[in-house]
DNA sequence: CTCCTTCTCAAAGAACTTCTTGAATGCTCG
DNA sequence: CGAGCATTCAAGAAGTTCTTTGAGAAGGAG
């Protein structure tokens, strides 16, 4: 019965997507993607392995339909293909932290020891910032701040931050946010501001389930960009 | 560094996830589990090869935390760990639709031509359901009805329907629906019943997504279960 | 206890995936 | 047009996953 053929034709239709997922460096590849668009060699160097490497797992991605390309000069830029490729990421993301009985420890060892109860939520977030009673902060590098950030946030990327700690003012709360709820960047922000003495927490995801939620958001034109 | 030996760790973890669904039976597995518990042969039979074979795909899954056993005398059943392993799987066939080339054309093979503008969608079911003007039936095996249906539905399993469809009142428009949007049985009852004259149309998706949409569902205690 | 049912596990071969290296392609700019 | 850059492709070695077969374990019934 050929509707036997057919149907796991089908479902192996589906798991070629699952696939494309299917390794670890792709699923950076992924996380990294949903900050915005960037070309090969970034890839390469933010996720370990060799470009040629980097390249095959991005084509595999492609080939999966997860990923976009867009030539400029003799650049090629990889984007996602779209927001439903974010839902889907974080869905995995919810059902390896809810299910997988790792993930607690491989998610510790490389964060460290996390306060949960000492995170914003999105929505309280939201909130303050338009009561505006806090400072929020995108230590994300500044590209990534450029291609779209939270309305209202200043760009300090984590390597300048101890430098730039004195523009910020001292009397109210700063809240720092990153890529997703697995950067240690806005981690780390924290822990340097509050060994200034500053009172400052993190969100408790990123830029990307922000926008997802349609909170407001701001990008800057080409020109703004700062090098 | 070890930041990044613990980095690539963590994101294998999300990784193993994706694993567990990279492949066409356990993601029929998936599919099927979606709708209840099922013993291990019983699933054997629903997608095809070896009693070894599926538990082996179901061993796999169970390591990755999203499903679960339970032991009934020296019966094991499989169900999903918990609703979000629904989101992800919906959330996967979302954007395999949305942005895998080939997904169109294999799904046409399975599914036949259908008319996307002759479906219902849950929200315009649950308002006609309120208003009582039309028949609901779910034309899934009566085992699945028993474990949960849309309120206010009948159960005419799909092998039933020809011999039954007397008992349905002729001036009303019937809802069929099934397991999901790449489910046969309701387009098949929707036929017949055409072709028998009667005004029919499926629901857009399946009893897994009307429950996970909150929808008002009811399901039999265990002795009215019928055979 | 012994037999039966149901399910899992182990071994082995085939079929895929991954990663490396080095060569090839395709674009741009002078 | 030719040099130079960014990216991809191809081939091969190493590792992993899938499927089948048959044996093994766990629990229930007689």
């Amino acid at each position: 019965m050929g509707k036997r053929v057919a149907k796991d034709a089908l479902f192996d239709g589906f798991a070629d997507i699952a696939k494309a997922l299917a390794n670890g460096r792709r699923a950076e590849l992924i996380d990294v993607l949903a900050q915005g668009e960037r070309h090969v060699e970034e890839l390469a160097d933010e996720i370990g392995p060799s470009l040629a490497n980097t390249s095959f797992h991005l084509r595999t991605l492609a080939g999966a339909g997860l990923v976009v390309t867009r030539r400029d000069k003799n650049r090629i830029y990889y984007r996602l293909a779209s927001d439903r490729v974010i839902e889907l990421w974080s869905a995995l993301r919810d059902v390896a932290a809810a299910h997988h009985a790792e993930l607690d420890a491989l998610a510790a060892a490389y964060l460290g020891h996390r306060d949960e109860f000492d995170q914003l939520s999105r929505t309280e977030l939201a909130a303050r910032l338009a009561a505006g009673d806090v400072v929020v902060v995108d230590v994300r590098p500044s590209a990534e701040y450029a291609a779209g950030h939270i309305a209202g946030a200043r760009s300090i990327p984590a390597d300048r931050l101890a430098r730039e700690l004195h523009s910020l003012p001292a009397d109210v709360e700063i809240v720092a946010y990153c890529r997703g709820p697995y950067c240690l960047l806005a981690d780390d922000a924290v822990r340097l501001l509050r060994r200034q003495g500053r009172t400052a927490r993190r969100l408790e995801d990123g830029f990307p389930e922000w926008r997802h939620a349609n909170l407001p958001i701001q990008s800057l034109a080409p020109q703004e960009v700062m090098s």
